[in-house]
DNA sequence: CTGAAAGCGCTAACAG
DNA sequence: CTGTTAGCGCTTTCAG
């Protein structure tokens, strides 16, 4: 209803029918279209009469003016955009990776574009058509879990400027992790300090490279306390909160029944927690139960899970400053994010062992 | 590992700065390039001797040729495009209509770019930025709950191809919206023929059409089971886990206690519920609660949360024929998704009621 | 059947 | 300070 004449409040020009170009502006400023164009981009460097400057700054206005944005990627050979591309985009953990995506891009000026990996499809359609077609500059991906990483490396072309991330392909494409290790290890150590010693893990398939880690910090946790971490207290599900439910129901039936669990991620730790009520097990009094990776999900069961917080914001951050690096210069690098380090969120679903 | 010699298994060829180009090809081939365009499009209806198209074929194929996308838009004045625009990407319940949406825009040939809404970013920005920088052909718009419909219509240019998602801005813009009031019947008259008198609403915010819709629908049911609707009964919160949790303490206020509760989605009905346990209220023993909007966090809540599942596929699929259609025409259109009507799913939070 | 040439909207030399 | 021009990679008349 408000109409203060700002050009905020009018209505966005937006038919590409009806886009006005630079040509048209220069007409109304009664200049050249060059002219039009440096004053536009705000070129500090460029010298121009105020006047003209003003002109040229009105007709843009009056016509809402928009820049094209494929005669620029056209011309600049580049589009500044990055893809983002992950397995499931409304997985909720990724929350916090995306907006560490966006906030790093905008501050170099880039645009971030998603995606969504088809299980169905091969994933390197995907990078073929964002990489090689031009849609995008640089890539960010996650591959989608049980895709051997050395598999795609293979199909990576070692000049494309991909950065993986929760995963690795040396020689291939760079990468950002988190600290895997370190937070298999935290979640162990924190179920070891409540005193369980038959401590299982629930753990993800064997070939994600993350699970692989997170199971090391975790064995790391259990020898260091003089544990022994047994074969038959680790699954090796995925990553959905049914194969969380299978995870539990496999380890019940181990006699001796373990009193801790270490999950590899929330959604199965949800789904597994979510089982555990329809086992009638008691979380945390029979059983106590610790994830990795953490999201709104994981406070509003019941009993809240206490989880731990891997830096997905940062590791967002530090792969797209990684990116833009590789789209510059070749230099490949592998990262993973030490700095902040995993917290634990201490909530209910864990307990002392009650002898 | 594998190397059967098939393109598929090389490197995907993809770095920007060595795109190999038409007249590379057309050089290789021997060619002029507008015959390599012609033959590459695979335009059935040109005339090129069987030789040369084999020709033009091996040397793209040998020099892995990808057409530039910046290039073929600028020359099409169309980027074969659609833009999808949700308020949150990783809100689970967004999963079908991703996949609605998509599989519609590839059955036409386009390409899907997926967009979040910045809460504190105008919204005008994001569709002046895809539209007007012709980014994209066509909009698929979720505003943000909360946005006023009206409001936002009157920044739409009504030429931009745009289709609005739970929510209708007429004469501005198309669009496509689910049975919301359906749905908010739905739930109620589940809780109805359970038993139950006094059923409380925790409805969205009184701006979101949506919100309003349910509301509507579970008027109606409450006045056709000879209830009352009483205005204490109904709080008007958003839709996140937290806000769940303050509408149940709000109205677990009053006195009597409501025994039944239709909340307008699964967010905060996770929240809600996580929230009963907190304060002691046993779902379902002192109070059902059933949610508008389905997804796999309500199957993995303690007790399983009984649902009305919305189409939310069916929604994207039409959402994408109707922005197609006017990127080819100006007509305007509001549809509403009824036939898949919604589907009650029930699980263990809802009982009958116990005297 | 095949090729030469113009032009999509923009930027970046290079002249004036 | 300002304008002219070439050309990014592609498609598309229009001649040959």
């Amino acid at each position: 209803m408000s109409a203060d004449g700002g050009p905020a409040d009018e209505p966005v020009r937006a038919s590409a029918t009806a886009a006005v170009t630079l040509s048209e502006v220069a007409a109304r400023a009664g200049v050249s279209v060059s002219a039009v164009s440096k004053v536009l981009r705000g070129n500090a460097a460029i010298r121009v009469s105020p006047d003209t400057r003003q002109r040229i700054l009105t007709a843009a206005e009056e016509l809402r003016y928009r820049p094209n944005f494929a005669a620029r990627a056209l011309q600049a050979a580049r589009t500044q955009v990055l893809g983002l591309v992950v397995p499931d985009l409304t997985n909720a953990l990724f929350t916090e990776l995306m907006h560490g995506v966006e906030d790093e891009a905008a501050a170099h000026g880039y645009t971030v574009l998603l995606g969504r990996l088809d299980t169905d499809r091969p994933q390197t359609e995907v990078i073929a058509r964002l990489l090689g077609e031009g849609r995008v500059d640089g890539l960010v991906l996650q591959a989608t879990d049980g895709v051997d990483p050395a598999a795609l490396a293979q199909l990576l072309d070692p000049r494309a400027a991909v950065v993986l991330i929760n995963s690795v392909a040396p020689g291939r494409a760079s990468s950002v992790t988190v600290d895997d290790v370190g937070g298999g290890r935290t979640a162990t150590e924190h179920l070891v300090e409540l005193g369980h010693t038959r401590i299982a893990l629930a753990g993800g398939l064997p070939t994600s490279y993350t699970a692989q880690r997170r199971r090391r910090g975790h064995q790391q946790a259990m020898r260091a306390a003089g544990l022994d971490p047994r074969a038959d207290h680790e699954t090796a599900l995925g990553y959905t909160a049914d194969q969380g439910r299978q995870a539990l129901r496999a380890l019940m039936q181990l006699d001796p029944r373990p009193t801790g669990i270490v999950v590899a991620n929330v959604n199965a730790a949800v789904g597994l927690l979510a089982e555990a009520h329809a086992l009638g097990i008691d979380v945390p009094g029979d059983l106590s139960v610790v994830t990795v990776l953490d999201s709104w999900t994981a406070e509003n069961t019941w009993p809240p899970l206490t989880a731990v917080r891997m830096q997905f914001y940062a590791m967002g951050r530090t792969a797209v400053t990684s990116v833009i690096r590789r789209i510059g210069d070749a230099t490949m690098t592998d990262e993973v994010i030490l700095d902040p380090a995993p917290v634990l969120v201490v909530r209910g679903s864990t307990a002392s062992l009650s002898p």
